[in-house]
DNA sequence: GAAACTCAGTAAATCGATTTAATACGACAA
DNA sequence: TTGTCGTATTAAATCGATTTACTGAGTTTC
């Protein structure tokens, strides 16, 4: 009853023609006369043939397949439900992908010394805010797959990304608390070699510089998360009481360090004020909700995916992408105070 | 400079031996002897050699990717507004299915009459909660391709399945709900043919016989989301003023009842108990947070996983597997009064 | 010592498409 | 008539692995 399904031959015996004729009407590689295309596609439909997907990718080299791989530690890209960053872009990325016809593979971090992506069968890669020195982006390009990074990857010129404008960004947080009161703005970032972190830094130094306060700059490892920022925000806020904002791009950071605040007994928007930059899961279920800034991640999404289809393709020269601009989304751990 | 990666008859012959010996040797099918099989590995090692993943499956027919369906748009269930279930089993089931050798890929739903799952190469597929009679699976199953799904699919006995323990979570909410003081229980459910709906609404036909209660049930369109259940609750509670708690598994249906509640000046906890079962985003961000039911969905993705791999490989017999039991999460808008 | 059996290894077939190189057939020009 | 060019089609090579069937060489059995 199931039979095997039809192979090009069948196809070809039915429509009393050669494979390579059929390869060519379904693919309009060569011109074929219209008699017999429609001899074929009526042969296609009576038989309900499609082409074995393997043996085309084999042939072709080609994968319609891309991925999205996560370089963040599990810690801060995973989060407290695993959802996030990375689960937000992968979600526009996917819809955007199918609509191009190609497929979009999810590749967690993995603790693994051998990555897993060798075994992947893709023909492009999606990362989230490389690192600068990051061992599987290099991977990959030295096998030659195309990769495009969301958020540009630092020291790496001529490599094709899609700018999350962390420099807009940084301004736009910085210059909301300041609006919100701020006179002493401290800055929690991360201390690995992020372009968003030097972006944010860059925006903070001339910041700072411009409303003439002092440098209190905290450059935190990743991994460590909550923790850290916890305890890093402690010590920053008993030494010098003056600060009355943070910035915390990060947003386990901004929760590590909305926790110190409690403790110290400050009240958060009256005595200290926190932004973040993501407004995911922590941001919105933090007593007090945490101000945040909209980067609109699906926009962002899309892009990168068309700029990674048409670079796989060589269909395009410009490099770099840009979504819409971010936007400040202000809750009441920034409010303003006397309007 | 940057040559072509080598194929399996560079290594054969930097190894001195026939392609044949050197697959063996990789996929230990055959006993090789140990003086080979050093030569070989060596060569391996040397030329840096990794099979290409395209011929692999051509030849062998195996994928090693699996995909997870899903009936809305990806785009839909993530974004800040609604991370969900469904992204939060895809972000589990990634890391597992990568753990076990085997990528995942994301397949929204498309407009185009062509399914898309046609053109990836896929060997197994996850479903969430299926319909009973979801044509999409129904397809999947007549190309003789392996479903498991989350939520067992109603009306189809035999088909393997994660068990989302649909009955002990009505009981659980139900319970609580009457601990918490409720003498009036009403339940919002979803009117598709929807397994959890289907226990659900058998729970609470014994639940309100046992403690007499009369029967106050909405059924609502999913679709329609959370303005129908606005609508609907509204009715209903001006209809029955006695009405004092509301078990509304689906979120969405949650927050439009607490939107009616607030609307019709009855506090919640103190006049009207609200509980759903999803614990995501919807239930921690409204004002009262929504009481919900852990269901423990990273095991319960792992699972399946597990489960649609052996069913794969057509190493398990036991169609069906359960993950840990579901768990009360307590929150303000049930909190017991008198304690 | 021949038949039967292992064992390690290899030649060649195979998976199912695409693509290159070749062919057959007209039309047209010289 | 012959040669050239163009068009529609096809035979055969190709992608890179796995797997089947076979070959010798060495052992065991009667």
């Amino acid at each position: 009853m199931l039979k095997r399904r039809p192979r090009i031959v069948d196809v070809a015996k039915a429509a009393g023609v050669s494979p390579a004729t059929v390869s060519n009407v379904l693919n309009r590689s060569r011109h074929v006369d219209d008699a017999t295309r429609e001899k074929v596609l009526g042969a296609v439909a009576r038989l309900g043939y499609t082409p074995d997907v393997r043996a085309q990718r084999l042939r072709t080299g080609r994968a319609a397949t891309i991925a999205i791989l996560s370089s963040m530690p599990f810690a801060v890209a995973a989060g407290p439900s695993r959802l996030g960053f990375l689960m937000e872009v992968a979600a526009a990325a996917a819809t955007v992908a199918l609509e191009r016809g190609v497929a979009l593979v999810l590749v967690p971090p993995v603790e693994a010394d051998r990555a897993p992506i060798e075994q992947l069968d893709v023909s492009g890669v999606l990362v989230v805010e490389p690192l600068a020195d990051d061992p599987e982006v290099a991977r990959l390009r030295a096998r030659g797959i195309p990769v495009v990074s969301i958020g540009r990857q630092p020291d790496a010129p001529g490599q094709p990304f899609v700018d999350l404008q962390s420099t807009l960004t940084a301004q736009l947080m910085l210059d909301h608390l300041r609006e919100c009161g701020s006179r002493r703005t401290a800055l929690v970032i991360g201390a690995q070699p992020r372009n968003s972190y030097r972006e944010t830094e860059a925006v903070y130094e001339t910041f700072i510089r411009r409303h003439r306060m002092p440098k209190r700059l905290l450059q935190l490892d990743e991994s460590a998360g909550m923790a850290a920022a916890h305890a890093a925000c402690l010590r920053l806020l008993m030494e010098d009481p003056e600060i009355d904002a943070l910035c915390a791009p990060v947003d386990a950071f901004a929760t590590g360090a909305l926790q110190a605040a409690h403790e110290l007994g400050r009240k958060v928007p009256d005595d200290l004020r926190i932004i973040t930059r993501y407004d995911g899961l922590r941001a919105r279920e933090s007593r007090p909700q945490l101000s945040a800034v909209n980067l609109h991640l699906d926009a962002v999404a899309a892009a990168a995916v068309h700029l990674l289809i048409d670079v796989m393709a060589g269909t395009t020269t410009d490099l770099s992408r840009v979504g819409p601009a971010p936007t400040l989304i202000a809750r009441e751990s920034s409010l303003l105070l006397h309007a």
